[in-house]
DNA sequence: CATGAATGAGTATTCATTCAT
DNA sequence: CATGAATGAATACTCATTCAT
């Protein structure tokens, strides 16, 4: 040590657009391949840099280290299924609870079957990482989002308590499927199947709860 | 790992084990106690064995390493609870599936009961550390017993391609509801709920499939 | 480096050389205030040019890196140091040593009132930086100017080897108690009796051996 | 990131004796000796290790790093100086000023003529290390061996204030003088000047301010 | 002239693991 | 069987420096 700590505001910029996006971008992918070849813990930043073809330097321009890149990934993942979701939704408030959760449903099969691997890894991700915190945050907004798929029936009439509790079911159930689903078959998801057991599922516990 | 035993088989303690099992134990118990405070990935060997109060060198006269320990606590956690599992259905074969699925519930929340915060760090432990390959090693462990539940029921007649995809959902709920419900609460799982959940969703699944 | 000019010989300014001069003094000042928060170890270029509010190639357009800045800070500063002695003496000449002393304590003294904070920046940049080659290159010039100043007295009368020695020495006491009285006082030293410590000790040094 | 912090108690331990010792003192050598060979900032961590015929890891068992590993070495150098002084003082008390401060001169000077390069490294080193914190509680230190200089002396007789500001100036005086002739001669300090120069720089200052 | 995104050389540091006691 | 000092492989990360715009 040399000096003395002092209130110097500590500068930190973050590129904007472009080339930012592509770096940013490259590195993202690179990550998500080596996590399908490799797992998580294996994973070197010199490795990520160099399937991303970047400087080394480059990865810390854009992220704060490893976990923070993986944050990003999952966090942009999620996100945009939740959007899909409610946009199928949205496109069919009103109708019964049946049909909007098959809506539902597809929307998210939707999404799965366009990178079936992407989302394996995903899954695999996000089983790795999650803080507990993380995990719960991530799983409030889907139980929002459940809320709203209940809300947004025509034919169903629970109170708050009793709606927030079949929509935490619903998403757990959902989750675990199609999480599992990922997980456990190593690339090749039978989605056909997973259909079925989803309406089966939720079909299920939806009606016997109504 | 010599030395080691599942706690439901209880063998004649030769004196000479006596510490080793001591030993190992505390070990054990120390990783558990840090995995629920610090999380897996900031655990290192010498905060266990500083928790445990033994040598350093003796964490390694037990374990190859940190997945090593960690893998002998969930598979022996996870041992007991397919144990309590198939005891349960053996003690009710041939009676309705909606009496021996509660049964099942029943045990399972009952270990989970035991050792609520044990549980969470099991679950969490799980998340983090399953490969690809232990993830479905585990999971087609308690499927299988769950074609065994389906078997023992008196009144589910469906084919095997059928009872196996019955079995997986009925897994994935179940394991879905009750990590969520150890994961996303911190510490205090309202079993209550979660059992009238579990009954309502693996009743509403399995009536439905019927 | 070109466009920097010690303050006292102020040169035409072109106006090409404005920016320059401007940017160089910014780098320069964000440099020395830095170095009062925070020491030469932990600073960085990129915090120099963000308290400077330059760009960061621009930092490369003045100086070769921080230690040539530090450099260019340490020259400037005690060549300034130097020519107000060198002034003071020469307007002083041949009057009785103590007399010709009193003149550059008071001389040096009135540098250090004018930006005591700046010059403990400089004693502290000093200390950190000087390689031991650099260290005797300064220390030199300063015997060299107090022999200066002995010449330049009506009632020395020592050959050269003596003579300069007592240069020596009288340089080793100014600087030890200058610099340690605004080292050792966080920005607010008391040059009232710094003045008259200095008095007593080259005083009393030079009757000693006069 | 994967868990949550917690309070759990960080070990840390520190080797004891024989070993330790003899690891912890090849260690500083090695750094003295490519101290004064290199430079402090050119050091690094597996030079020290390379040249004390350690391994890496042993060097952070015993210091926290470089700035640690250079603390110490100043300190205990320091401190066997100022036991040295105090010694000396201790047995001649009550006998005139001029006779006790001929003694701890001399006392100085046998300590630096027993290592001279060492001596010399060891100002570079308090040069480049001190923070200004360090740097006055250092001072301090030997200011106060300064006041009790003058209390033992027979023939004192000064004021608190005024006796602390003339300790001062000596200590700055001596400190400036010895600290510059093994630091403006590289490795060949004339001990015999300088032994003359103290006579005359402290006698003359305090015989003007007694 | 000014800028700041990209770069990678260079090191500190951690922590699992061994083995002599 | 237990211990913990010694070890060094393995990596993360910083930050000076360049150069295309």
């Amino acid at each position: 040590m040399t000096g003395v700590r002092a209130p110097v505001a500590a500068p930190r910029r973050k590129p904007r657009q472009s080339r930012a996006r592509h770096t940013s971008q490259a590195l993202q992918e690179a990550f998500v391949r080596l996590l399908v070849e490799k797992g998580y813990a294996a994973i070197t930043i010199r490795e990520i840099v160099a399937v991303a073809g970047t400087g080394l330097g480059s990865f810390y321009e854009y992220f704060e280290n490893k976990d923070d890149l993986a944050r990003v990934c999952l966090h942009l993942r999620s996100k945009a299924l939740l959007l899909d979701m409610r946009a199928a939704v949205a496109a069919n408030a009103g109708r019964p609870w049946r049909e909007i959760v098959d809506v539902v449903i597809e929307a998210q099969l939707d999404a799965h079957r366009a990178q079936p691997v992407a989302w394996g890894a995903h899954y695999l991700l996000e089983r790795h990482l999650s803080s507990p915190e993380a995990y719960r945050k991530m799983y409030d907004r889907f139980v929002a989002e459940w809320v709203g798929v209940l809300d947004a029936a025509g034919d169903v009439k629970a109170d708050g308590p009793k709606k927030k509790e079949a929509a935490r079911v619903c998403q757990t159930i959902i989750y675990g499927l199609v999480a599992h689903t990922h997980l456990g078959t190593g690339g090749r998801p039978d989605l056909q199947a997973l259909s079925r057991q989803l309406r089966d599922a939720l079909g299920g516990y939806l009606a016997t709860v109504a």
